[in-house]
DNA sequence: CCTGAAACCCCGTGATG
DNA sequence: CATCACGGGGTTTCAGG
């Protein structure tokens, strides 16, 4: 994971090829040039320059996983058997595909988990099944989205 | 917001597209059709049944908040008064860019939301001038990410 | 840090089986 | 649901200022 490096400078026209491509990852770069005024291959000089400081990190498709039939997600707080280590349980909640996030967090609990499941039976299962069966694990807290309003990356 | 559609059904070929697509946005069609052994064309219409579906919900560059300097990320639980209507309050978190996600959730919190700040003081700066002056909002529980271990889109 | 040109490759669609 | 063919355009790299 990369760290933060102040040297990172971004100019206008930086900012506006990067606003560009987190909105739609596939816009031309051809279209990005003519907007900014400049050419093509100097678009791709700075992409290439944003890659190489770490600050692109790759682009996504982007699904919308209630068409599969995902229609619940919870966060979960986790509290750890002191005898547990932290890594050790990550290493776990790996291995289970509904978990999508894992945060080491301050507070309450040693662990932070985001997870997306079919319905609420599905969560259920997750819950008794698979995270409550790692040994380590002594007791959860589950916070269930009924509805996500904002979703959004940072401003460039 | 598109809702489940529980006609949706994906082959193979669609999983071996979606997956090339949600790992890098920009792969090109016809190395996925050369991939799975079809024409770029039939790709093509495939994506245009998965768009339609609304599977597809577009596509995004990810960049790393850490190159900017944005190290200090923190999920809060807020509380609001009972006078206060939640849809106000998310009109009055959106106006905050460092709140990237808002939940209504079950459990003791109306509301959750997840914030990018640069470190400790501009967190704090955000929590006593952007959030607790919402008038409704009484009062907040902060659980600080001290590490993200995770963090991936559902499996197809 | 930029440009223009060249070579190569891809996109998206329409006709068709 | 697939294919081929095609015109238009995008990508990427290079030498050069």
């Amino acid at each position: 994971m990369k760290n933060a490096n102040n040297n990172m400078q971004l100019d206008g026209i930086d900012k506006k090829i990067l606003r560009a491509l987190m909105k739609d990852a596939r816009t031309p770069i051809l279209e990005i040039a003519r907007g900014v005024g400049i050419s093509g291959a100097a678009i791709h000089q700075r992409l290439r320059k944003l890659e190489k400081s770490g600050l692109i990190s790759g682009s996504k498709f982007m699904i919308n996983p209630k068409v599969l039939g995902y229609t619940t997600m919870a966060y979960i707080g986790i509290y750890l058997d002191k005898a547990m280590s932290n890594p050790e349980a990550v290493k776990q909640l790996k291995q289970i595909p509904e978990v999508l996030e894992c945060h080491y967090t301050t507070g309450n609990w040693s662990i932070f988990i985001k997870v997306l499941c079919k319905d609420n039976e599905h969560l259920m299962q997750v819950l008794n099944k698979d995270i409550q069966s790692i040994s380590g694990i002594s007791r959860t807290e589950t916070f269930i989205s009924l509805n996500q309003q904002i979703d959004r990356q940072i401003e460039i």
